[in-house]
Parts: C-alpha cells; sequence; structure tokens
DNA sequence: CTGAAAGCGCTTACAG
DNA sequence: CTGAAAGCGCTTACAG
C-alpha cells in the first residue's frame, strides 16, 4: 500500500494525500475527511525512507551511552545506578514525545564513528550523548556534526572552545557544588572534622567537580584536605575496595567519607564491615545517585538525589527546540540535586584529636 | 557528499560506486581501491533513507518491552530486574552485530499500534517482544505482521495457533522446570515439607509455568499443595507485601516459600521480618531471575539464575537468521537455568507437624 | 567489467 | 484548493 493507491481510492491526486499526511492547512475538511477514511480503512503508513529522503525529519533521536566498564562485564549498563535511569527516563519521554529512540552502547573510544556514522546515514534528527570521560573522540564528533546534540556531564567551556560555529548543541550538568554542599555540611553538623572523600574519575566533569566543591567546602568550614584521605576511585565498585584496604592498614583513618557515588560508598561499606568495622558508628559514610541499591543496604546510604527523570525531560525538550529551529547556538544546563538522609551517618563518635 | 560526487571524483559512474559500497565481487580490485579511497577521504557514509527506498535492509532491529509498571513509576524497565539485563544485552549484542537497536517501552496496551507502525513504516527489520502478559493485541501484532519477530516468555502453543502462514516467528521462553526443580528439591534436601509458593502474574507465560511445575514438583515428592500457601503475586514488590501479611495474620505458615521471582522474595523477606521473624531461621525463601539485588540484601538470596546475556545471543542470532531467509517458519527454544545457593534458605528448624 | 536509465515512495515548489 | 512533474540519493536489472 502506497500513497498513489490511496489517492486513487480517494479520488484524488498524491498531492493532496501527502497533504493530508502532513497535516497542511490547505485542504478542505471535506477532502481530507474523505481521504483520511482511506488512510484508516487501509491502516496506511507512509514509507518513513520516502518521506526522509524527500526532506522530512526522521522522528528519530539517538542515545549514545559510554559504558565505563568493558564489554565483558554482565550489567555494564543498565546494571549501574548512572546510566541506568538515564536510559529509563529517556526512552520513556522520547517515546513519549513521539520519538523513536535508538540507543547505542560504546564501549571503547575507537567506537566512536559509530555515533558519527548515526548522523552521517542521517538516521537520527539528533543526539543524546552521556559520557564519563571528557576525550579528543567526543569533542571530535561534536566539532564535525551539525545535527543537534545534547551531551551530558561535561565541561560546558571545553565544549564552547572546541565545536564548530554553526553547532546546536546542549550541556547538561548537576549541581554538584550544591550536592556536596549538603553532603559535608551534614557531616559537619554531626560534629566530623577529618572528612575524607572516594573521588570519581577525574577526567570527568562531575568527578573533578565534586573533587573541587569538596575542597572549597572544607575550607568553608576551617577543615584541612588530608592527602592521605582523598581516595582514588573511578565510579566502580572493583577499584574501590583495594584503596579502602590500603586506608584500613594505614591506620589512620578520617571519621567520616564523601563517596562520589553510591556504588563506591557501598563498595567502601563492605569493605569496612568485612575488616570488622561499623558502619556508621566507627566511620560515617556518604553517597551520591540515590539509586536503588543505595535504599536496599544496611545501613541504607545518606546520599545526593539526583533527579534523572527531570533532567531527561529537559534534555529531551532542549534538544527538540535544538531541532526545530536551525539557529546555531550552545544551551547550558544544570540540574538541581536534593539530599535524602538515611542510616550510613551519625554522630562523631571517636575522641577527636587535634587537626 | 553523495554517491555521485564519489563517482565524479574517482572517474567511475555511480553504478560502480554502488558496487564497491555494498562488495559486490564484480568489481577489479584496482578500480574497488580507487573508489574507496575517494570514499574514506571524503568520510563518505550513502544516505540510509535512499539505499532503503531502493531496496536494501535498514539494519535496525526493534527491542519492544512491555513495562509492568505504569507510566508513573520511576524506575519500570531498568530498575526492573527481568528487563534491564535483557535491555543491556540485547543492545550491547546488536550493535556487536552491526545492527542498530530501536528501543520502545509499551507501557499499556493501547500503545501496541507503536510497533505495529515501527514495522508498517519499514523502519526495521525484526523485532524482538519482551512481555509479561500474552494478550490479544499481540497475538495480533503477530498475526498482521510479515517481518521477522522473535518473542520472549510466550506459550508456544499460542503463538502456533494465532499467526499467519508467512510468519517468520521465534519464541525463547526459560527452561523453568528446571529452575523450579531446582528451587523445590533443594528445600526438601533441607527438610521442608510446608513449602508455599508466591506465584507471578497467571497471565504470562513463565507465571503459569512455574506454578504448574511447582505443583508438579511437590506431587512428585508426595507433598502436598496446600491453597493458603499459594500467594497471589504479579511480579512486582508492591503487591506482594499485602498478602504476606496476611498470611502472617493466619498464623498458618508454611516453614518455606518458593518466589517466582526475585523482587518478589524480597519483598517478603522484608515484610516477614519487619514483623519479627528471622530469615532463614523461622522460613527459608528462594527466589528466581539472580538479579544483582538478590546477592546485596540480607540474607542474601538462594535463587534461580537466569543466563539473559545467552539468551539475548541466542536470540538475536534467530532473528537475524529469520531475516536473512524468508522462508516462513516457527522456532522455539528454550534457555538452560542456574541454581545459586545462599543465605535465604536453611534447615527446617521446626517441629514438624503432620501434614 | 561498466554505465545509462528506471525505479523505490514520498514531498514540494510551481502553475493553474 | 489541486494536480503534474521534478527531485530526494540510492540500487539494480539491462545492455553492451
Amino acid at each position: 500500500m502506497k500513497s498513489e493507491e490511496i489517492a486513487r481510492l480517494a479520488g484524488v491526486s498524491r498531492s493532496t494525500v501527502s497533504r493530508v499526511i502532513n497535516n497542511y492547512p490547505n485542504v478542505p475538511a471535506k477532502t481530507r475527511e474523505k481521504v483520511m477514511k482511506i488512510i484508516r480503512e487501509y491502516h496506511y503508513e507512509p514509507n518513513l525512507s520516502a518521506r526522509v529522503l524527500a526532506g522530512k525529519r526522521t522522528n528519530t533521536i539517538g542515545l549514545f551511552l559510554f559504558s565505563i566498564y568493558d564489554i565483558k562485564s554482565p550489567y555494564r549498563i543498565y546494571g549501574n545506578a548512572y546510566f541506568s535511569p538515564f536510559v529509563d527516563a529517556f526512552v520513556d519521554i522520547g517515546n513519549s514525545m513521539g520519538y523513536y529512540m535508538l540507543v547505542h552502547t560504546v564501549c571503547k573510544p575507537g567506537d566512536c564513528w559509530r555515533i558519527r556514522q548515526t548522523f552521517s546515514q542521517k538516521r537520527i534528527d539528533g543526539g543524546i550523548i552521556i559520557t564519563t570521560d571528557e576525550s579528543r573522540e567526543i569533542e571530535s564528533i561534536l566539532s564535525d556534526i551539525s545535527h543537534p546534540v545534547v551531551i551530558m556531564d561535561y565541561s560546558p567551556s571545553q565544549i564552547e572552545k572546541t565545536i564548530n560555529p554553526k553547532a546546536r548543541i546542549g550541556v547538561f550538568n548537576f549541581n554538584d557544588e550544591k550536592g556536596v554542599n549538603s553532603v559535608v555540611d551534614h557531616l559537619v553538623s554531626l560534629g566530623h572534622r577529618r572528612i575524607g572523600m572516594i573521588m570519581g574519575r577525574q577526567t570527568s566533569y562531575s568527578g573533578r567537580r565534586r573533587r573541587e566543591c569538596f575542597v572549597k567546602r572544607l575550607a568553608h568550614h576551617g577543615l584541612p584536605v588530608d592527602d592521605r584521605y582523598m581516595i582514588k576511585g573511578d565510579f566502580t565498585w572493583e577499584t574501590v575496595v583495594p584503596e579502602i584496604e590500603k586506608l584500613i592498614f594505614s591506620h589512620q583513618l578520617p571519621t567520616a567519607i564523601v563517596a562520589s557515588n553510591d556504588a563506591m560508598a557501598i563498595a567502601a561499606i563492605e569493605t569496612f564491615r568485612r575488616h570488622g568495622m561499623r558502619i556508621p558508628e566507627d566511620i560515617s559514610i556518604t553517597g551520591y545517585d540515590d539509586s536503588p541499591a543505595s535504599a536496599i543496604v544496611k545501613p541504607s546510604l545518606t546520599t545526593v538525589q539526583i533527579p534523572f527523570f527531570e533532567m531527561a525531560k529537559r534534555s529531551m525538550d532542549m534538544l527538540s527546540e535544538l531541532i526545530e529551529s536551525d539557529k546555531p547556538r550552545i544551551m547550558v544546563c544544570n540540574a538541581d540535586v536534593g539530599f535524602v538522609i538515611r542510616e550510613s551517618c551519625c554522630e562523631n563518635l571517636h575522641e577527636e584529636v587535634a587537626v
């Protein structure tokens, strides 16, 4: 079934059928109804490729995820408390806005060409990129592509530096200053003065931001930053365990630790407990993400709540706006974050040593 | 950049460029290399719509998920231990096979037309459907569509009854007989004789299968099926809590319960504990799925392990086979399952009453 | 081995 | 308001 047959059956030309399909105003109600009747009767759907080839949009959005785990890890995206709620939200919101969502996982920088290809084959009208690393590959993509792109968790200044003049780009970040401040202030109010941090990967914008904000907030409270308590992490569970063990064996412990995400907070809790320490009595720990797991673990995590759904909604609105207009521009957004108090922090029960 | 320009630059016709792109044999190596050089130099990518319109495949697979939660639940797909590993696996495997994956969530039966539309607009070469309910809508889709489809967790006989003669359909199920038997046998070996079940939704194939296999296996051990211990559930956490409370208040408890998925097992554990019961000392509980949460909860769950990744791999192979050949046929597959023993079951410590 | 030409199924100026 | 015609960028018989 094609538009020509619909035209014949309705006694009009293909042009008119097209006008009806595209809901153009210059069709009298009567003609429109006559054509619609045939269309409905035959369950006619215009061929997407033909429409796109003739200049219409694809109505498809690409969602590109950069896995922090390599291809062998079984739960690398959807077992991940950061990516999975985003995917969920983006797919649902995109679908409810009438878009089709093309989801693509990039496991190594060498696969980035796939993103380019998706654009250059004209498969999509625009893209969402969710990374955990700022990289040359991404900047090169951004500078090549003329389609609209919204990128999550990326340094706005970095974007502004590299993109081409006719780019239509949105950048969406977390309000990490607020998030980190909530957490630090909470711990300080509980009497903690030796506060450490499990850092996220420093190649990511939020990883760096959270560290910077942490250092700044300690200073604001007149507290020192002790390098021994700045624990290396990359947002994954595995890398944190040995670092925490190193800390334990050093016998130089902070009384509280701010983790840069929930996964690392949970890894730390498990490790401390395995070595006979009590959480939160011996050491308070906070998370970041408010993942489902953060409410299930014992003790449940005091953590920063990221509004994934709302972020996805606003990102999609941004993207859709960039698609509709072809004015080059860069939009920057920050998502508000919340703070959830649960069981993983308590008052500082240690006799305080001078710091 | 289009094929015509490549042709001009390479000094050949568009036909030859097309032959090179499609890797046809009737092009001398020299000509091929000459053309490839230009293609690479200009990063040329053929326009997808034009190719598809001219008869090529889209190289895109649709992945359709029927949410068991409604649109308002924040983690309805990716916080779900059943859907999320599937999505993860399908996207990754599809991508690594060179397919693009179109992910679509259907939240209510009324949205099913979207699936049809995806096919009739010729957006995809084939589809994967993951449901939790056997429904008229799905059967109607299956009977209309001439594209290949693989459907997970569906009664093969139901499929065979409804589809059209030129259908290319794959059905993929779990080996629930083995899964349920492992669990029941384990509990029996621990001395349990009053064993209950939290059922999954009976509109789903696996929900019914697990119940049937459970009843059968109890009979095999000469144990009675007590209707009071057949607890209603629909695979979600929420509906189980009140049912378990009803059971507790009845003061008629089994010594062990087989849950039809992990989410319901965890809900049951939480509910029992809230009412002062110890797991597994007072009551043993098993799960089904081997979700990440099943290893994190306390006590960790003894559960049936579903090989999501392998299932997705084999499903994609099936689908790809159905796409390549246009012989109508129905393929049926069963996935092997594993069994993981953790902390949620122990020996029956109750004085056994006559049953 | 290779090119000219038709065709895929739409949309959109253009002319009326 | 409406239709005939050109065009979107490919692929593929067909002829040579």
